[in-house]
DNA sequence: GTAATTGCAAAGCATTTGCAGTAAG
DNA sequence: CTTACTGCAAATGCTTTGCAATTAC
C-alpha cells in the first residue's frame, strides 16, 4: 500500500476528525448526519468512499460485527465490543482475550487463522427501560 | 417441535430438513437454492419466513457473525465459528470460551451481559489456492 | 495540468412485506 | 371451517457505482 496516494480532501478531514470525536460507534448514516453540519453538502456515497478509504490505510477500523449495518472505530486499537440485542448500540469493553498462537490452531478445510475476538451481548440501560 | 399454534407445512418440513443435512452455515439464498430442488415452486420469502420461525421457537440458530448476508445453523447447540475474510465461509471450531460469570461484568451504559461468543477469522483452503 | 475525489442519482443486494389464494389441523 | 401459511411481486434499507464536474497537489 503506498504512503502517499490519497489526497487530504475537506470531506476526508471532517470524516475522520468527527468519527475520532466520538467513542459511540456510528454507522455510516449517523456520521453523515454529523459531518453535514459542517459540511451540509456532502454526499452519503462520499461518506462511504471515505470511511472504505480509511479503513484501507489503517486510519479507523470497521467492526466485525452482527447486525444490519456496518459500525465504524474512529481508532485501530484492538479491544472488544458489547453490542445491545435490542437496539444494536455498541459500546467498548475492556477484555483480554487469551487464546493459543492463531498460527498453531488447525481447522479443517482451513488453512491458517489470523484473527479472533470476542463479541458479548447485553441489554443497554435505554433499551432496559422500555416495557417490551 | 413444540406443540403450539406453528403448523407442520411441507414448505417449513423441507427447510429445516435440509439445514439439518448439511454442517455448512448457508445463506437463505444458498439454503433456498438446495430446497427448490425438493420443492420447486416455493418461494424465496418463504425460506426466510420459516428461517425466522425457526429461529424464533428455538429449532436452529442465526449466526451472529459479521458478512453481508445472514447465514443459520441446523442446530442450537453452543459453538464456534471461523470465518473466511476474503469468501465469507463458515465453519465449526471448537473451542471453550472461558469467561467470567456474564451476570457479574459490569459495563458502563449496559444494564446486563447475556452472551459471549469467540468469532475466529481464517482464509479457506479454496481462497487460499488463488492468487490475490 | 491531471488524476483523485466529489455530488448526484441510479443500480445492486439482501431482506421484508402486502395481498389474495391455499392448505394444515 | 378457520386462519396460518404460501407464492408473487413490489417495497425497503443499506451500500456501491457510473459519470461529469470539481479540486488537491
Amino acid at each position: 500500500m503506498k504512503a502517499h496516494e490519497g489526497r487530504m480532501t475537506r470531506q476526508r478531514f471532517v470524516v475522520l476528525e468527527e468519527l475520532r470525536k466520538i467513542d459511540t460507534h456510528p454507522t455510516a448514516d449517523e456520521l453523515y448526519a454529523i459531518v453535514r453540519k459542517r459540511l451540509p453538502r456532502i454526499s452519503l456515497g462520499t461518506v462511504y468512499r471515505n470511511l472504505e478509504y480509511l479503513v484501507a490505510v489503517g486510519e479507523i477500523s470497521r467492526l466485525e460485527s452482527a447486525g444490519s449495518s456496518m459500525r465504524f472505530d474512529g481508532t485501530a486499537s484492538k479491544h472488544q465490543h458489547v453490542r445491545c440485542v435490542r437496539c444494536g448500540r455498541i459500546a467498548d469493553f475492556v477484555y483480554s482475550l487469551v487464546v493459543p498462537p492463531l498460527r498453531e490452531m488447525k481447522v479443517e478445510g482451513f488453512d491458517e487463522i489470523v484473527d479472533a475476538r470476542v463479541e458479548f451481548d447485553g441489554v443497554c440501560s435505554q433499551c432496559a427501560l422500555q416495557t417490551v
